[in-house]
DNA sequence: GGATGTGAATGTCTTCACAGCT
DNA sequence: AGCTGTGAAGACATTCACATCC
Protein backbone atom coordinates (compact mmCIF):
# COMPACT_ATOMS: atom_id res chain seq x y z
CA UNK A 1 0.00 0.00 0.00
CA UNK A 2 1.18 3.53 -0.76
CA UNK A 3 2.46 5.48 2.21
CA UNK A 4 -0.06 8.00 3.45
CA UNK A 5 1.12 11.16 5.13
CA UNK A 6 0.48 11.57 8.81
CA UNK A 7 -1.42 14.80 8.25
CA UNK A 8 -3.75 12.89 5.99
CA UNK A 9 -4.36 10.23 8.65
CA UNK A 10 -5.02 12.92 11.24
CA UNK A 11 -7.60 14.48 8.98
CA UNK A 12 -9.31 11.13 8.40
CA UNK A 13 -9.59 10.82 12.14
CA UNK A 14 -11.22 14.25 12.26
CA UNK A 15 -13.64 13.41 9.45
CA UNK A 16 -14.69 10.33 11.39
CA UNK A 17 -15.54 12.47 14.36
CA UNK A 18 -17.72 14.72 12.22
CA UNK A 19 -19.37 11.73 10.58
CA UNK A 20 -20.28 10.39 13.99
CA UNK A 21 -22.01 13.66 14.78
CA UNK A 22 -23.97 13.39 11.53
CA UNK A 23 -24.70 9.75 12.33
CA UNK A 24 -26.25 10.65 15.67
CA UNK A 25 -28.30 13.38 14.09
CA UNK A 26 -29.49 10.90 11.48
CA UNK A 27 -28.17 12.84 8.49
CA UNK A 28 -28.02 10.26 5.70
CA UNK A 29 -25.42 11.80 3.37
CA UNK A 30 -22.68 14.38 3.53
CA UNK A 31 -20.59 16.15 0.89
CA UNK A 32 -16.84 16.63 0.88
CA UNK A 33 -17.50 20.35 1.24
CA UNK A 34 -19.41 19.88 4.49
CA UNK A 35 -16.66 17.76 6.00
CA UNK A 36 -14.15 20.31 4.78
CA UNK A 37 -15.68 23.37 6.45
CA UNK A 38 -15.92 21.55 9.79
CA UNK A 39 -12.33 20.39 9.56
CA UNK A 40 -10.96 23.71 8.38
CA UNK A 41 -9.76 22.34 5.07
CA UNK A 42 -10.96 22.19 1.45
CA UNK A 43 -13.31 19.81 -0.32
CA UNK A 44 -10.53 18.78 -2.69
CA UNK A 45 -8.39 17.85 0.29
CA UNK A 46 -11.14 15.70 1.74
CA UNK A 47 -11.68 13.89 -1.54
CA UNK A 48 -7.96 13.39 -2.03
CA UNK A 49 -7.54 12.03 1.50
CA UNK A 50 -10.30 9.52 0.89
CA UNK A 51 -9.10 8.64 -2.60
CA UNK A 52 -5.93 7.05 -1.20
CA UNK A 53 -8.12 4.27 0.14
CA UNK A 54 -10.84 3.97 -2.50
CA UNK A 55 -13.94 5.62 -3.91
CA UNK A 56 -16.61 5.80 -1.29
CA UNK A 57 -18.91 8.51 -2.62
CA UNK A 58 -21.64 8.86 -5.20
CA UNK A 59 -21.16 11.63 -7.74
CA UNK A 60 -23.78 14.27 -7.49
CA UNK A 61 -24.83 12.98 -4.08
CA UNK A 62 -21.98 12.83 -1.63
CA UNK A 63 -21.09 10.16 0.88
CA UNK A 64 -23.33 7.81 2.79
CA UNK A 65 -22.74 8.79 6.42
CA UNK A 66 -22.82 5.42 8.17
CA UNK A 67 -21.03 3.80 5.25
CA UNK A 68 -18.16 6.23 5.20
CA UNK A 69 -17.89 6.17 8.98
CA UNK A 70 -17.57 2.38 8.92
CA UNK A 71 -14.99 2.59 6.17
CA UNK A 72 -12.92 5.13 8.11
CA UNK A 73 -13.10 3.02 11.26
CA UNK A 74 -11.76 0.17 9.22
CA UNK A 75 -8.97 2.25 7.68
CA UNK A 76 -7.94 3.60 11.07
CA UNK A 77 -7.98 0.17 12.65
CA UNK A 78 -10.78 1.12 15.03
CA UNK A 79 -13.03 -1.86 14.40
CA UNK A 80 -11.40 -3.69 17.26
CA UNK A 81 -10.76 -2.60 20.83
CA UNK A 82 -7.25 -2.14 22.21
CA UNK A 83 -5.88 -2.90 25.63
CA UNK A 84 -3.66 -0.03 26.64
CA UNK A 85 -0.90 -0.16 29.25
CA UNK A 86 -0.47 3.01 31.27
CA UNK A 87 2.88 3.81 32.84
CA UNK A 88 2.63 6.37 35.60
CA UNK A 89 -0.14 6.71 38.17
CA UNK A 90 0.30 10.44 38.63
CA UNK A 91 -2.01 13.33 37.93
CA UNK A 92 -1.64 13.13 34.19
CA UNK A 93 -2.15 9.38 34.17
CA UNK A 94 -5.26 9.92 36.25
CA UNK A 95 -6.63 12.48 33.84
CA UNK A 96 -6.01 10.13 30.93
CA UNK A 97 -7.64 7.20 32.70
CA UNK A 98 -10.71 9.24 33.42
CA UNK A 99 -10.84 10.74 29.97
CA UNK A 100 -13.89 9.35 28.19
CA UNK A 101 -12.55 9.93 24.70
CA UNK A 102 -10.30 6.88 24.90
CA UNK A 103 -12.92 4.35 25.95
CA UNK A 104 -15.37 5.75 23.45
CA UNK A 105 -13.00 4.81 20.68
CA UNK A 106 -12.07 1.41 21.99
CA UNK A 107 -8.87 2.24 23.85
CA UNK A 108 -9.14 0.63 27.27
CA UNK A 109 -6.55 1.32 29.90
CA UNK A 110 -6.50 -2.07 31.56
CA UNK A 111 -3.43 -1.83 33.75
CA UNK A 112 -1.29 0.86 35.32
CA UNK A 113 2.29 0.71 36.59
CA UNK A 114 4.26 2.97 38.87
CA UNK A 115 7.54 2.67 40.75
CA UNK A 116 6.61 4.88 43.68
CA UNK A 117 6.06 2.58 46.69
CA UNK A 118 3.50 5.07 47.97
CA UNK A 119 1.35 4.37 44.95
CA UNK A 120 1.93 0.70 44.25
CA UNK A 121 -0.85 -1.55 45.52
CA UNK A 122 -3.36 1.26 45.92
CA UNK A 123 -6.73 1.32 44.25
CA UNK A 124 -6.71 4.08 41.70
CA UNK A 125 -9.40 5.02 39.21
CA UNK A 126 -10.86 1.55 39.27
CA UNK A 127 -7.49 -0.17 38.86
CA UNK A 128 -4.86 -1.40 41.26
CA UNK A 129 -1.48 0.22 40.68
CA UNK A 130 1.04 -2.47 39.89
CA UNK A 131 4.73 -2.38 40.62
CA UNK A 132 6.85 -1.36 37.70
CA UNK A 133 9.03 -4.42 38.23
CA UNK A 134 6.07 -6.68 37.41
CA UNK A 135 5.94 -5.34 33.88
CA UNK A 136 7.82 -8.18 32.21
CA UNK A 137 5.95 -10.89 34.10
CA UNK A 138 2.56 -9.37 33.25
CA UNK A 139 3.11 -8.30 29.70
CA UNK A 140 5.04 -11.14 28.14
CA UNK A 141 2.46 -12.93 26.06
CA UNK A 142 -0.20 -10.31 26.73
CA UNK A 143 -2.02 -8.92 23.73
CA UNK A 144 -1.40 -5.30 24.74
CA UNK A 145 0.29 -3.50 21.88
CA UNK A 146 -0.15 0.13 22.94
CA UNK A 147 1.40 1.88 25.92
CA UNK A 148 1.00 5.39 27.27
CA UNK A 149 3.97 6.94 29.04
CA UNK A 150 2.82 9.46 31.62
CA UNK A 151 6.01 9.75 33.63
CA UNK A 152 8.88 12.26 33.95
CA UNK A 153 11.88 12.14 31.59
CA UNK A 154 13.91 10.15 34.09
CA UNK A 155 13.43 6.50 33.44
CA UNK A 156 11.30 7.00 30.35
CA UNK A 157 13.86 5.51 27.99
CA UNK A 158 14.49 2.56 30.27
CA UNK A 159 10.79 1.73 30.56
CA UNK A 160 10.45 2.14 26.81
CA UNK A 161 13.16 -0.42 26.16
CA UNK A 162 11.42 -2.85 28.48
CA UNK A 163 8.02 -2.24 26.90
CA UNK A 164 9.46 -2.88 23.46
CA UNK A 165 11.00 -6.13 24.70
CA UNK A 166 7.56 -7.13 25.97
CA UNK A 167 6.05 -6.73 22.51
CA UNK A 168 4.55 -3.26 22.74
CA UNK A 169 4.46 -1.79 19.24
CA UNK A 170 3.06 1.71 19.69
CA UNK A 171 3.77 4.30 22.36
CA UNK A 172 2.04 7.55 23.19
CA UNK A 173 4.73 9.50 25.00
CA UNK A 174 4.01 12.39 27.34
CA UNK A 175 7.53 12.44 28.77
CA UNK A 176 9.56 15.38 27.62
CA UNK A 177 12.23 13.33 25.92
CA UNK A 178 12.96 12.03 22.44
CA UNK A 179 12.64 8.26 22.82
CA UNK A 180 14.83 6.02 20.74
CA UNK A 181 13.13 2.86 19.53
CA UNK A 182 13.58 0.31 16.72
CA UNK A 183 12.12 1.35 13.37
CA UNK A 184 9.27 -1.11 13.68
CA UNK A 185 7.88 0.69 16.75
CA UNK A 186 5.65 3.75 16.35
CA UNK A 187 5.99 6.60 18.82
CA UNK A 188 3.80 9.68 19.06
CA UNK A 189 4.97 12.48 21.31
CA UNK A 190 2.62 14.83 23.07
CA UNK A 191 4.68 17.70 24.35
CA UNK A 192 2.47 20.27 25.97
CA UNK A 193 5.18 22.81 26.73
CA UNK A 194 6.18 22.68 23.08
CA UNK A 195 2.63 23.49 22.01
CA UNK A 196 2.69 26.55 24.24
CA UNK A 197 5.98 27.57 22.66
CA UNK A 198 4.40 27.46 19.23
CA UNK A 199 1.74 29.80 20.60
CA UNK A 200 4.42 32.00 22.10
CA UNK A 201 6.10 32.23 18.70
CA UNK A 202 2.80 33.25 17.13
CA UNK A 203 2.24 35.91 19.78
CA UNK A 204 5.69 37.34 19.30
CA UNK A 205 5.11 37.57 15.56
CA UNK A 206 1.90 39.46 16.19
CA UNK A 207 3.71 41.88 18.45
CA UNK A 208 6.45 42.45 15.90
CA UNK A 209 3.98 42.87 13.06
CA UNK A 210 2.07 45.54 14.97
CA UNK A 211 5.12 47.70 15.58
CA UNK B 1 9.28 38.50 7.80
CA UNK B 2 8.95 35.36 5.69
CA UNK B 3 6.44 32.84 6.93
CA UNK B 4 8.09 29.92 8.67
CA UNK B 5 6.43 26.54 8.64
CA UNK B 6 5.03 25.21 11.87
CA UNK B 7 7.17 22.09 11.64
CA UNK B 8 10.20 24.34 11.54
CA UNK B 9 9.07 26.23 14.65
CA UNK B 10 8.45 22.96 16.46
CA UNK B 11 11.96 21.82 15.65
CA UNK B 12 13.44 25.08 16.90
CA UNK B 13 11.64 24.46 20.15
CA UNK B 14 13.21 21.02 20.30
CA UNK B 15 16.68 22.34 19.54
CA UNK B 16 16.29 24.78 22.40
CA UNK B 17 15.57 21.92 24.75
CA UNK B 18 18.73 20.14 23.67
CA UNK B 19 20.76 23.33 23.94
CA UNK B 20 19.60 23.72 27.51
CA UNK B 21 20.89 20.26 28.29
CA UNK B 22 24.24 21.19 26.78
CA UNK B 23 24.15 24.46 28.69
CA UNK B 24 23.71 22.67 32.00
CA UNK B 25 26.51 20.30 31.20
CA UNK B 26 28.72 23.25 30.33
CA UNK B 27 29.35 22.18 26.73
CA UNK B 28 30.54 25.38 25.01
CA UNK B 29 29.72 24.61 21.36
CA UNK B 30 27.56 22.25 19.40
CA UNK B 31 27.35 21.31 15.72
CA UNK B 32 24.24 21.09 13.58
CA UNK B 33 24.89 17.35 13.34
CA UNK B 34 24.72 16.90 17.11
CA UNK B 35 21.43 18.76 17.34
CA UNK B 36 20.17 16.74 14.39
CA UNK B 37 20.80 13.30 15.85
CA UNK B 38 19.05 14.24 19.11
CA UNK B 39 16.10 15.65 17.25
CA UNK B 40 15.83 12.81 14.78
CA UNK B 41 16.50 15.00 11.78
CA UNK B 42 19.43 15.94 9.53
CA UNK B 43 22.18 18.52 9.94
CA UNK B 44 21.05 20.27 6.77
CA UNK B 45 17.57 20.59 8.23
CA UNK B 46 18.94 22.13 11.41
CA UNK B 47 21.00 24.67 9.47
CA UNK B 48 18.09 25.50 7.19
CA UNK B 49 15.74 25.99 10.14
CA UNK B 50 18.19 28.39 11.75
CA UNK B 51 19.00 30.17 8.49
CA UNK B 52 15.45 31.57 8.29
CA UNK B 53 16.36 33.78 11.22
CA UNK B 54 20.02 34.54 10.64
CA UNK B 55 23.53 33.09 10.77
CA UNK B 56 24.38 32.10 14.28
CA UNK B 57 27.23 29.65 13.81
CA UNK B 58 30.93 29.76 13.09
CA UNK B 59 32.14 27.73 10.13
CA UNK B 60 34.39 24.94 11.15
CA UNK B 61 33.32 25.31 14.77
CA UNK B 62 29.60 25.03 15.21
CA UNK B 63 27.29 27.07 17.40
CA UNK B 64 27.97 28.74 20.72
CA UNK B 65 25.59 26.94 23.08
CA UNK B 66 24.45 29.79 25.36
CA UNK B 67 24.42 32.18 22.41
CA UNK B 68 22.22 30.03 20.24
CA UNK B 69 19.95 29.18 23.17
CA UNK B 70 19.42 32.87 23.85
CA UNK B 71 18.75 33.52 20.19
CA UNK B 72 16.17 30.73 20.04
CA UNK B 73 14.46 31.98 23.18
CA UNK B 74 14.22 35.34 21.50
CA UNK B 75 12.85 33.88 18.26
CA UNK B 76 10.27 31.82 20.13
CA UNK B 77 9.22 34.75 22.27
CA UNK B 78 10.38 33.08 25.46
CA UNK B 79 12.39 35.95 26.87
CA UNK B 80 9.36 37.15 28.77
CA UNK B 81 7.01 35.26 31.07
CA UNK B 82 3.37 34.71 30.23
CA UNK B 83 0.33 34.72 32.45
CA UNK B 84 -1.87 31.84 31.42
CA UNK B 85 -5.59 31.53 32.09
CA UNK B 86 -6.80 28.01 32.75
CA UNK B 87 -10.40 27.09 32.04
CA UNK B 88 -11.47 23.92 33.81
CA UNK B 89 -10.48 22.77 37.28
CA UNK B 90 -10.83 19.07 36.53
CA UNK B 91 -8.28 16.28 36.49
CA UNK B 92 -6.64 17.42 33.29
CA UNK B 93 -6.46 21.02 34.46
CA UNK B 94 -4.90 19.78 37.67
CA UNK B 95 -2.28 17.79 35.83
CA UNK B 96 -1.43 20.81 33.69
CA UNK B 97 -1.20 23.11 36.71
CA UNK B 98 1.16 20.73 38.43
CA UNK B 99 3.22 20.11 35.33
CA UNK B 100 6.62 21.69 35.84
CA UNK B 101 7.39 22.06 32.15
CA UNK B 102 5.17 25.11 31.85
CA UNK B 103 6.62 27.14 34.70
CA UNK B 104 10.13 26.21 33.65
CA UNK B 105 9.53 27.96 30.37
CA UNK B 106 7.81 31.01 31.76
CA UNK B 107 4.19 29.97 31.37
CA UNK B 108 2.49 30.69 34.67
CA UNK B 109 -1.05 29.54 35.27
CA UNK B 110 -2.23 32.43 37.41
CA UNK B 111 -5.95 31.88 37.50
CA UNK B 112 -8.41 29.05 36.99
CA UNK B 113 -12.11 29.14 36.17
CA UNK B 114 -14.82 26.54 36.42
CA UNK B 115 -18.61 26.59 36.28
CA UNK B 116 -19.22 23.67 38.61
CA UNK B 117 -20.52 25.15 41.90
CA UNK B 118 -18.88 22.25 43.71
CA UNK B 119 -15.51 23.51 42.56
CA UNK B 120 -15.89 27.28 42.58
CA UNK B 121 -14.36 28.95 45.62
CA UNK B 122 -12.27 25.94 46.61
CA UNK B 123 -8.51 26.06 47.03
CA UNK B 124 -6.98 24.00 44.27
CA UNK B 125 -3.30 23.52 43.45
CA UNK B 126 -2.37 26.75 45.12
CA UNK B 127 -5.11 28.74 43.40
CA UNK B 128 -8.69 29.55 44.26
CA UNK B 129 -11.14 28.36 41.61
CA UNK B 130 -13.04 31.33 40.28
CA UNK B 131 -16.54 31.32 38.89
CA UNK B 132 -16.70 31.19 35.15
CA UNK B 133 -19.05 34.17 35.15
CA UNK B 134 -16.27 36.35 36.60
CA UNK B 135 -14.20 35.90 33.48
CA UNK B 136 -15.09 39.19 31.80
CA UNK B 137 -14.72 41.21 34.97
CA UNK B 138 -11.29 39.72 35.72
CA UNK B 139 -9.80 39.57 32.28
CA UNK B 140 -10.81 42.83 30.66
CA UNK B 141 -7.65 44.89 30.76
CA UNK B 142 -5.59 42.02 32.11
CA UNK B 143 -2.34 41.27 30.32
CA UNK B 144 -3.14 37.56 29.93
CA UNK B 145 -2.93 36.62 26.28
CA UNK B 146 -2.85 32.82 26.50
CA UNK B 147 -5.63 30.52 27.68
CA UNK B 148 -5.75 26.77 28.13
CA UNK B 149 -9.08 25.05 27.63
CA UNK B 150 -9.29 21.90 29.72
CA UNK B 151 -13.04 21.34 29.60
CA UNK B 152 -15.45 19.05 27.72
CA UNK B 153 -16.74 19.95 24.25
CA UNK B 154 -19.92 21.41 25.68
CA UNK B 155 -19.44 25.06 26.30
CA UNK B 156 -15.96 25.19 24.79
CA UNK B 157 -16.97 27.37 21.86
CA UNK B 158 -18.92 29.72 24.10
CA UNK B 159 -16.01 30.19 26.50
CA UNK B 160 -13.70 30.67 23.54
CA UNK B 161 -15.83 33.51 22.19
CA UNK B 162 -15.77 35.18 25.57
CA UNK B 163 -12.01 34.73 25.96
CA UNK B 164 -11.46 36.29 22.55
CA UNK B 165 -13.63 39.23 23.50
CA UNK B 166 -11.49 39.66 26.62
CA UNK B 167 -8.34 40.00 24.51
CA UNK B 168 -6.96 36.48 24.66
CA UNK B 169 -4.91 35.89 21.52
CA UNK B 170 -3.73 32.31 21.78
CA UNK B 171 -5.55 29.21 22.95
CA UNK B 172 -4.30 25.74 23.76
CA UNK B 173 -7.39 23.60 23.33
CA UNK B 174 -7.82 20.18 24.92
CA UNK B 175 -11.54 20.04 24.20
CA UNK B 176 -12.45 17.61 21.48
CA UNK B 177 -13.95 20.21 19.16
CA UNK B 178 -12.79 22.36 16.28
CA UNK B 179 -13.00 25.89 17.67
CA UNK B 180 -13.90 28.70 15.33
CA UNK B 181 -12.04 31.94 16.02
CA UNK B 182 -11.12 35.11 14.12
CA UNK B 183 -8.03 34.83 11.91
CA UNK B 184 -5.97 36.93 14.28
CA UNK B 185 -6.29 34.34 17.06
CA UNK B 186 -3.99 31.33 17.19
CA UNK B 187 -5.37 27.99 18.33
CA UNK B 188 -3.43 24.79 18.94
CA UNK B 189 -5.40 21.62 19.49
CA UNK B 190 -4.20 18.77 21.61
CA UNK B 191 -6.41 15.82 20.88
CA UNK B 192 -5.24 12.79 22.74
CA UNK B 193 -7.74 10.35 21.30
CA UNK B 194 -6.66 11.42 17.84
CA UNK B 195 -3.04 10.63 18.67
CA UNK B 196 -4.06 7.14 19.70
CA UNK B 197 -5.93 6.77 16.44
CA UNK B 198 -2.78 7.60 14.51
CA UNK B 199 -1.12 4.80 16.47
CA UNK B 200 -4.02 2.52 15.72
CA UNK B 201 -3.62 3.23 12.03
CA UNK B 202 0.08 2.38 12.25
CA UNK B 203 -0.68 -0.87 14.07
CA UNK B 204 -3.24 -1.88 11.47
CA UNK B 205 -0.75 -1.25 8.71
CA UNK B 206 1.76 -3.48 10.47
CA UNK B 207 -0.83 -6.22 10.75
CA UNK B 208 -1.74 -5.95 7.08
CA UNK B 209 1.89 -5.87 6.00
CA UNK B 210 2.66 -9.06 7.90
CA UNK B 211 -0.11 -11.03 6.22
C1' DG C 1 40.18 20.13 8.26
C1' DG C 2 35.80 20.91 9.73
C1' DA C 3 31.40 22.86 9.94
C1' DT C 4 28.38 26.61 8.36
C1' DG C 5 25.12 28.85 5.08
C1' DT C 6 22.60 28.51 0.95
C1' DG C 7 21.14 28.11 -4.03
C1' DA C 8 19.58 24.30 -6.70
C1' DA C 9 17.43 19.81 -7.04
C1' DT C 10 14.43 16.77 -5.35
C1' DG C 11 10.51 15.12 -2.95
C1' DT C 12 6.01 15.71 -0.75
C1' DC C 13 1.60 17.83 -0.01
C1' DT C 14 -2.11 20.75 -1.49
C1' DT C 15 -4.91 23.00 -4.81
C1' DC C 16 -6.87 23.37 -9.37
C1' DA C 17 -9.85 22.15 -12.79
C1' DC C 18 -12.49 19.19 -15.25
C1' DA C 19 -14.16 14.70 -17.08
C1' DG C 20 -17.47 11.47 -15.61
C1' DC C 21 -21.31 9.61 -12.81
C1' DT C 22 -26.01 9.96 -10.67
C1' DA D 1 -27.31 20.34 -11.96
C1' DG D 2 -24.46 18.61 -8.40
C1' DC D 3 -20.66 16.42 -6.47
C1' DT D 4 -17.09 12.91 -6.83
C1' DG D 5 -12.52 11.20 -8.30
C1' DT D 6 -8.16 12.31 -10.15
C1' DG D 7 -4.35 13.69 -13.25
C1' DA D 8 -1.72 17.92 -13.66
C1' DA D 9 -0.02 22.18 -11.75
C1' DG D 10 1.50 24.67 -8.14
C1' DA D 11 3.19 25.49 -3.49
C1' DC D 12 5.85 24.03 0.10
C1' DA D 13 9.42 21.37 2.64
C1' DT D 14 13.51 18.63 2.71
C1' DT D 15 17.85 17.12 1.05
C1' DC D 16 22.01 17.73 -1.67
C1' DA D 17 26.24 19.57 -2.55
C1' DC D 18 29.54 22.91 -2.45
C1' DA D 19 31.59 27.52 -1.97
C1' DT D 20 32.88 29.95 2.10
C1' DC D 21 34.88 30.93 6.20
C1' DC D 22 37.13 29.80 10.94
Amino acid sequence: MAKISESSVRRLSLYLRFLEEFEQRGTPTVSSGELATRGGTTSAQVRKDLSFFGSFGKRGLGYDVPGLAAKLRDILGLKRAYDVVLIGAGKLGGALTQYGGFRERGFNITVVYDRDPGRVGRRWNGLVVRDDSQLERDLTGSPAKIAILAIPETGAQEVTDRLVRCGVQAILNFANIQLSVPDSITVKNVNMALELEVLSYALRNQRLASE
